[in-house]
DNA sequence: CGGCATCGTTCTGTGTGAGAGAACGAATTT
DNA sequence: AAATTCGTTCTCTCACACAGAACGATGCCG
């Protein structure tokens, strides 16, 4: 047989980590192939050269690998194929009696926001403050948010009701919240 | 010709919703249906029947998709065709002097978690309160953590590093973070 | 008005790869 | 030594992820 020149296959390398991050997924949750296999639906065989990079899941495959496993989509493919943005991420200390160098640096990366620099919000009787840079889009938002005595959402127009989820302390005062809208 | 009898397609539920979510993404960026269909590389009938609910990306497709979409993947499937969990959230109003009946619900959903009630972990000379219920494992933690003066991290084991990302805000004293690692 | 883009859509058709299924050797267990 | 169970390696096939051309609308410009 005439082997043909190994195509580039640029997504080999990218299903080959996918298929690792299965198969450690996977083990961590001490479950056998075949197990996986039967849950999700597929044949025992096709897992397994999934996990080795020899074969790819469809997209329903897949979301009920992600089901099953209990892990996130984007956590298979994150810094599969462009990023590296975490891996080779500079090793940095952010002292803050750093050289001023080394505090510019960390300041123009967006990893460190200062006091003083936060992207503020006013809307009304609320203050919001952007503890982190970057874009508000993706990911996530962190922000501090101080309420006046009183002050409420009532007039949130509805357009703000977003598909998220969202965390948040109370640190000082009292505040109503209402869960879930209609 | 003889129409069969439409199959149950348990997946074209699924799968429209994804389209749609994508058609929405795609408006808000202001690009025609061609014009993402030439940059993630497919056709554009092909896009439009995606959105439509009449046909389903590939993999590779789909993480084109979300990546030229900037959106996440897993803000494609959330709630598709399990979930539920947040379109029919009952709505709770959380307010401190609530009845006792409510209150309980509350508290039992994991949707309030109050103080005292927090799983506490304490690291030697580290303190880490968890200010969320649920698992762990998936989607996100959020931590209040006490450092006494002068502790560190240094004696991290490695598997301790994890592939996630994290926000802070120092609320007292002054921390040194070294990030990445090597 | 005609002409030219560009929009999203509707066809028909096809190549590929997602996946099945049987059989394998190696460990365990009885 | 028979019986499981493990992950793997074959071969084969059918669905479906896609292409490409043509369609009717809409809008723009002279």
């Amino acid at each position: 047989m005439v082997s043909e020149f190994p195509p580039p296959d640029d997504t080999q390398s990218e299903w080959t980590i996918v298929g690792e991050r299965i198969r450690i997924a996977r083990e961590s949750s001490g479950i056998s192939v075949r197990e996986l296999a039967r849950r999700i639906g597929v044949s025992p065989s096709h897992v397994s050269n999934v996990e080795r990079g020899l074969a790819s899941f469809s997209v329903r495959a897949l979301y009920s690998v992600v089901s099953h496993l209990d892990i996130s989509m984007d956590s298979l493919f994150e810094d599969a194929k462009w990023g590296a943005s975490q891996e080779n991420a500079p090793v940095l200390e952010a002292v803050p009696d750093a050289p001023q160098a080394q505090r510019t640096r960390l300041d123009e990366s967006g990893i460190v926001l200062r006091r003083g620099e936060r992207p503020t919000i006013h809307l009304g009787n609320r203050r919001w403050e952007r503890l982190t840079s970057g874009s508000p889009l993706r990911e996530a938002e962190f922000l501090e948010v101080h309420y006046a005595p009183g002050a409420d959402n009532e007039e949130l127009p509805d357009f703000l009701h977003h598909q998220s989820r969202e965390w948040g302390t109370v640190n000082q005062g009292r505040l109503n919240v209402q869960v879930g809208y209609d």
